[in-house]
This record gives C-alpha cells, structure tokens and sequence, in this order.
DNA sequence: CGTCGAATCTAGTCATTGACAAGTTTGTGG
DNA sequence: CCACAAACTTGTCAATGACTAGATTCGACG
C-alpha cells in the first residue's frame, strides 16, 4: 500500500550487515510472532512480509526462505491454528464446554482464527495443514457424539452443524466487531454460554454434595 | 500482485481513445458488477482497482472517480449488501424463516456478503453505510421480536445473539468451502432449516386440510 | 445557439509490494 | 580443512493504489 498515511510507527534503525549477526538464531518464530500481532490488528489482507523483514531486521528476501511466499507463511499459521484448536477442544467436558473452548480460542487467537478458515488465503495442499486440520476437525466431530444433550440425539450430523455454525458465528463477529453494542463489557464467553442454554437445556447439575 | 502465474483471462483490445465514447455512459454499474464477479470468485483481497478498470475498457485511473479508492468501492458494496439484506428479512414470517433468508442471502450475493461484516475493509464514517447498517439491524431485531419460539421468550437480546450466530456461522462456513463435506449436493437452505429444527422447536404445522 | 462550469475520464508519476535470481556468509559433517 | 547445505543479502521486475494535472463531454442557463 503506497503512502500509508495511518500509524506509522518508526522503524528502529538496522544496523550494518558487517555489525549485526548474520543469522538472525530464529528468524522463524520471529515472523511468526510478527504476523500474527500484524494479523490480529489489521486482518490478514493487511499483512506485508517486506515490513515483517524489516521489524525482524533482516533483509526483505528473508521470510521467503522460511516460508516460501505470502501463501506459505499464512498455511503455516492457519495449521499451526488447527493444532492448537484441536489441543483446546480435546480438553472438552460436553458439547456446549466445546463451544465454549471454541470462542475461547478464537479471542485467545483471533489471528489464527481469522486465517484458519479461508481457503483462498491458503496452500491447499500443503501436508502440515491437511493433517492438522484433519485433527481439528476430529475433535470436533468427538465433542459432538459424546457428551451432547439428548435433543440432538435425533441426527449427530446435524447437531454437528448446528454447534459448530453457532459457535463460529459467534466467534467471527465477535472478532470482527458486530458484538459490541449486545454484548457491552460482558465476559463473551459467559454471554455464549448462556446464550446456548437458551437453545439447548443445561446438563443435569453435576452431584455435588 | 507481481507474475501472476493462476488463470490470466485475455483482456480485449482497449480501443484507442478516439474511437470510443469518452464517456463510458454507466461506468459505476460496469465497475460494481465486475467487482462484485472478482470477490465472489477471489475474496475481497485479491480486488484489484486497475483490473476492474481494464475490464470495463477504462484507464486505470476512472473507477477512483466514482468510488474514491479501494475502501471507498467496498464500502459502497457493503451498504448496498445491507440494503438488500434488510430487504429479505423484511419479508419473512417467523424467525426460522429469517435464518432461512440469511443464509439465501448470503448464497445469492457471496460478494456483498464477504464484505459486509468486516470493518477493517470499510469506511467506517460513511453515511451510506450506517443508514443501510441500520435498516439491516432493525430487521435483525424485528424478526426475533416478533415471530419467534416460545423457548426463546425468556431472553430476548440472548435469543437475537443466538439466531444471529447461527445463521452467520452457516453461512460463513458455507461460502468459505468449509461445509462441502458434510452438506454434499443437498439443498444447503434445507439443510440449515433442517438443523435448526433441532435446536428450537418447530412452529405448529399451518392449519391446512 | 452559445458558453461556461461541473462531471467524467485519460495520462503520467511515485512509493510500496511480492516474487524471483544470484551472490555472500555461516554452520556442519566428512 | 574442505565441500556443501542452510540462512541471509542485494538487486531487479511487474503490478498495484493513490495522487496530480489535463483533456473531453455533458448540461443548464442565458
């Protein structure tokens, strides 16, 4: 983008070649790091691998080596998003705990999230990506057939959908800031929590003394 | 974007300036339209001004006259998808069939849509956009206010969030692919009715004989 | 019928970007 | 100690969005 007339924070300077290590130790993470606070500020279209070079401090060539492209460096968080995904959900109690875990990850890493689930901005074929997402997808398909409340018992297919369309609604626009009027300074998760109680009834109260 | 190696459609002979009207005579139509052909095939990033311009037969400069820049061609895509949104709500009987039209909506314009809701591509002054904004909201609103499950009385802002979660989830992960798999060739609106049944109870069969 | 201003479009330019090519430095295993 | 691979650098190119200045056409008013 030419001109950029928005928040332009200054660049510190880079040192000299002859005067900075000529490897950077782990100029990978550090990308990664970079753009994911890039993404999660100004949405992944924003993201320029030239100005992640430049906060990184190494030369605008580089990212390429470790990521091959724009492509590649946006397949290689959307797996590294499925993964974590998957981690989160796997530590599900029952279905409407899931959703929960889902909203959660998502406001834990909208980055990820706002990348995980947009092909065009991905390597379709990409191995990392295929089995994470695979993965991912798993643990959905688990929070599902186990514990769920016995109105979706009808068609677990279904149920499916219905969960996962309501919690990844919620999800993007609350990211993407279409919540803010309804949901005001409420916790959000507590906000979908009771939210799904009104769609589907509670789990028997755990029995407590 | 530099090289483009994917799919590069043969763009037609521009004729010389002098043998051709200099006023394109509906230049903005032209410009919306194709634009609206790129997202929907593409997303909103791959959008490129000087492309569209070449497809309506114009200088690269002619579409900022009618729409400013980028942001300003977006956001007239998004109040234009509000309005027509607000529209098809505006029809609908219960709430369920409001979800119904959503995700109809959603399938119908893919362009509008992928737009809409995302405020890091707007103008987010505009007044066009509020106003549109507005209506589409208020239908939102009214459409749960009015004709909506007795399970859903208790709370009426949480019923709003959850019907709306719902249907933007679904027709999120419906127009980003991410529903192939488990919709298949079946009708998706049906689909979507079909799940929704599960949740919330279905309103008594019309009265016929 | 003319003319004058506004609307519409063209042409040219600049900074920035992603991708690619070729060279340089550093680490590593034989 | 030396060949070779990995990690980075510099240089370049086509494409893009935004901006400026100028050309053409339309239309309203006299």
């Amino acid at each position: 983008m030419p001109r950029s007339t928005t928040s332009q924070q200054q660049q510190p300077e880079r040192p000299k070649a002859s005067e900075r290590p000529y490897h950077h130790g782990d100029l990978r993470r550090a990308i990664l790091r970079a753009a994911l606070d890039a993404i999660a500020d100004d949405g992944p279209s924003a993201l320029s691998l030239r100005d992640l070079a430049r906060r990184a401090g190494v030369s605008h060539a580089a990212p390429a080596h470790h990521f091959k492209d724009r492509t590649g460096l946006l397949t290689a968080i959307a797996a590294e998003g499925h993964a974590l995904l998957a981690a989160a959900l796997a530590e599900a109690g029952d279905l409407r705990d899931a959703g929960v875990r889902y909203v959660r990850f998502a406001r834990e890493h909208p980055a990820h999230f706002q990348v995980m689930f947009r092909p065009e901005l991905l390597r379709e074929g990409d191995l990392e990506l295929t089995t994470a997402r695979a993965l991912s997808r798993e643990q959905l398909r688990t929070a599902v057939t186990t514990a769920r409340p016995e109105t979706l018992d009808a068609d677990p297919r279904l149920a499916g959908i219905a969960a996962w369309s309501l919690s990844h609604g919620f999800a993007t626009l609350l990211l993407s800031d279409n919540l803010d009027a309804v949901v005001g300074d409420q916790d959000p998760e507590e906000v979908f929590r009771t939210a799904t109680e009104l769609l589907f009834p509670s789990a028997p109260p755990s029995p407590s003394p």
